[in-house]
DNA sequence: GTGTTATTTCGATGGCAGTCGAAATAACAC
DNA sequence: GTGTTATTTCGACTGCCATCGAAATAACAC
């Protein structure tokens, strides 16, 4: 059921709030930031935050790690390459799809 | 807004129906399919493709041509790669993922 | 014009998503 | 233990989504 794995994913991206604060995330880096952080930085309530982030996490796109009272956010790249992987070759793979075969970021 | 755009093209293809719907197109390639078959394809009710079909062709991933009686859907290549290239570099799905911009959300 | 095939629009139904504030929990410092 | 900060869960609301069958439209052949 890869085509039903990938649905959800590009669902949990396909919402303005979540591909904006997944994007934040990515952004990121390995650092990671905290929920905090991320709530002033999207001004979004907390409770709508902690919504969106679990989505996020229920999809395996974002992991979560505690640091004392404080938790850590991060994009989890593998998934996301995998899902890229999903669109570039499920679907451009045959046809007259222009790009670098192989080769997805520019 | 480009965040804004993907989001809803992602939504778009974050439904299993619609994005196994518009794999299906994907693989036609250049020639299409027309909706009959795809609605044999799928097995789902005349109406509920159309309403999807409709949903894909908003966000532009998908095109439709008349011929006779017959409309031919197509999928749209430099939508899906635009949306492939937004993942990939916006998001940074790249092996290194150091994040070049140092722009954080506002 | 009538009839046939292909596809969309209409109307209805059930269910889930997005949002918030308030209350509950988690982890710590004292 | 009490108190403080960080975050989630709860309860509720509004609205959109997915699905269907039936009726309407489009394009053609006759």
């Amino acid at each position: 059921m890869k085509l039903e794995q990938a649905a959800k994913q590009l669902e949990a991206l396909g919402n303005p709030t979540r591909l904006n604060l997944y994007r934040t995330l990515v952004r990121a880096g390995a650092a990671g930031r905290p929920v905090g952080y991320l709530q002033d930085s999207l001004g979004i309530a907390a409770s709508t935050l902690s919504h969106h982030l679990h989505r996020l996490i229920l999809t395996g796109l974002v992991t979560q790690e505690r640091q004392a009272t404080t938790l850590i956010c991060r994009a989890d790249y593998p998934i996301m390459q995998d899902l890229i992987g999903f669109l570039a070759n499920e679907c451009c793979a045959d046809a007259a799809c222009t790009p670098a075969t192989g080769e997805v970021a520019a």
